[in-house]
DNA sequence: GCTATTCCTACTGTATTAGTAGGATATTAT
DNA sequence: ATAATATCCTACTAATACAGTAGGAATAGC
């Protein structure tokens, strides 16, 4: 089971943006060079964040992306679904009708129960955090 | 993400075995009947699980597979790692020098975290505990 | 008008997944 | 012996997703 580039990408591009709220739009340029991404990959990136909801972006020269809400009210768990779609590890999990056994399905409770503890930790966890961390780091 | 069909299946195949354990070998052709599994497809699961020392098989005639160990002694998180490789959310977690900068990566801590309640979930919960899970559905 | 930037859409090579297929090999029963 | 019943082994395949690449259009600042 492992994480897709995009969302690992994606993360660490919104992350650039939460770490410089405040002080004018980030260029995916600049993102790229810092993070060593591919400027066109970005884009698409930055595309889905902005879809999603949590950037704004700024056209033309001197433009750039920026966050559209503090990074305290972005939750990890959120980008993440934008990226990976829900985090799913069974349709039998969200689906309940997918599967006739589910009801008693034993192996279904043990998804579900990962499933769970996965959503927990990303959603307690916001950008605001991250940055806070980082910080600490670079004292 | 999503877990793989081969994980799916493969889980519910070994408990399948784990529920006749001590009642002799349970065949290919009845784990695929009972639980919706094409008869091929599952040939090469339980080759995963012979392979990795779960299972053993009886050829021929009256053959079939058993469980190697007593289901108290398999834990979940060895078979998942058998089907789906290591729980490695990010390649850097396990690989440090994977990335000049994981010492101080703050998303890196926070798939390592994700990766490591995975971890503890799967590990916690043997066959066993699902077949007595099971059997109190059954009451 | 020139430059810097985002935006949009299509294309591509590679790998993985979820099987299918066909037969070889081993064991039991008759 | 022979037939029947299993596992075992290897190769093939269609579909999908992933990780980009590519080229240019639209927009804003100077």
């Amino acid at each position: 089971m492992k994480l897709s580039s995009r969302t690992r990408y994606g993360m660490r591009a919104i992350l650039e943006l939460a770490e410089n709220h405040g002080e004018g739009p980030v260029q995916i340029k600049t993102i790229a060079q810092r993070q060593d991404i591919s400027v066109k990959y970005l884009e698409q990136l930055m595309a889905v964040l902005k879809s999603a909801g949590f950037v704004k972006s700024i056209r033309g020269s001197k433009g750039g992306y920026i966050l559209a809400k503090p990074p305290n009210q972005i939750k990890l768990g959120d980008v993440f679904n934008a990226f990976e779609g829900p985090v799913a590890t069974v349709e039998c999990v969200e689906n309940e009708s997918y599967c006739a056994r589910a009801a008693d399905c034993v192996t279904r409770q043990v998804w579900a129960q990962v499933q769970e503890a996965i959503e927990n930790i990303l959603q307690s966890i916001t950008l605001q955090d991250l940055v806070d961390r980082a910080k600490d780091k670079k004292v």
